[in-house]
DNA sequence: CCTTGACCTGGAGCGCGCTCCAGGTCGTAC
DNA sequence: GTACGACCTGGAGCGCGCTCCAGGTCAAGG
């Protein structure tokens, strides 16, 4: 049960494009869970198409974006955000400036992380290199 | 209204220790809220003397214990463990070990956060150089 | 004396991002 | 034929970490 055929396979498509992939592949390949693909695409972060079954069927530009919506999110951009730079996405390529602006600022957002990220494990190892404990400086 | 006077002043004290502050001056310096503070010591994680009118009166010790809730806070280290973490301080020296291997789990946690957000970094970085936009790779 | 504003308490409410559930359909494996 | 497991839908529930609210006290300023 790994790969589903979407469309009827002639045999000879150009360059194989790899046949879809079923929900539970990508969740096992992306480290994700399938409720949340699921939820993804409720929220219109992504949309899938179905096989003969109704079942989803992720094409290899489906899984490309599942990747990037999942790094997206580990680096905390808020899936309000997401859903805006989808929809501009879908909206044509006419929204390219925006949709770099977006990404612009949320490089921001995470370098922002970073600093913070770097500045708490300063403490942290100052806590466990000079070990006396306490909660205070 | 900056400074509280928890104790009777006697004008000598050695090595001024500054005098307490007010909840909102502490929420001011240390860039968290009121209400952040007052869940705070709720939950456990400090508790704050009072003054004669029966307000909080931040010490030193306590403002510095802030600071290293909100960093650990900022470095995502969850309530749960923080609450751990104080209850071992308060249990005494012998909690030592097991203040130590908390701090270093949270260190571990902090650098797989930093690997990342720096590898998502990398894929906006991608996104904005190499801009065409859409959402797949 | 009265107003104002910062503070107090206990408790409810909320936004986020999933996560879980009930009840049902398929399709292969025995 | 039937049992199983992976899938489907719509909708409810949940854990986290605050955040807000009502109703009240208190101290200083005009």
């Amino acid at each position: 049960m790994t790969a589903i055929e979407t469309a009827p396979s002639t045999g000879t498509e150009r360059a194989e494009a790899t046949a879809a992939l079923a929900i539970g592949e990508v969740a096992e390949r992306t480290s994700t869970t399938v409720d949340t693909l699921r939820y993804y695409e409720r929220i219109g972060l992504i949309e899938v198409g179905r096989d003969a079954g109704g079942r989803r069927a992720y094409t290899d530009h489906d899984v490309r974006r599942v990747v990037f919506l999942t790094r997206m999110r580990q680096s905390e951009m808020p899936i309000r955000d997401l859903q805006r730079y989808v929809e501009l996405v879908n909206e044509g390529p006419h929204t390219a400036p925006e949709r770099l602006a977006l990404m612009e600022s949320h490089r921001e957002a995470v370098r922002r992380r970073q600093t913070e990220l770097a500045a708490a494990l300063a403490v942290i190892d100052f806590k466990i290199t000079a070990y006396g404990g306490t909660c205070g400086a």
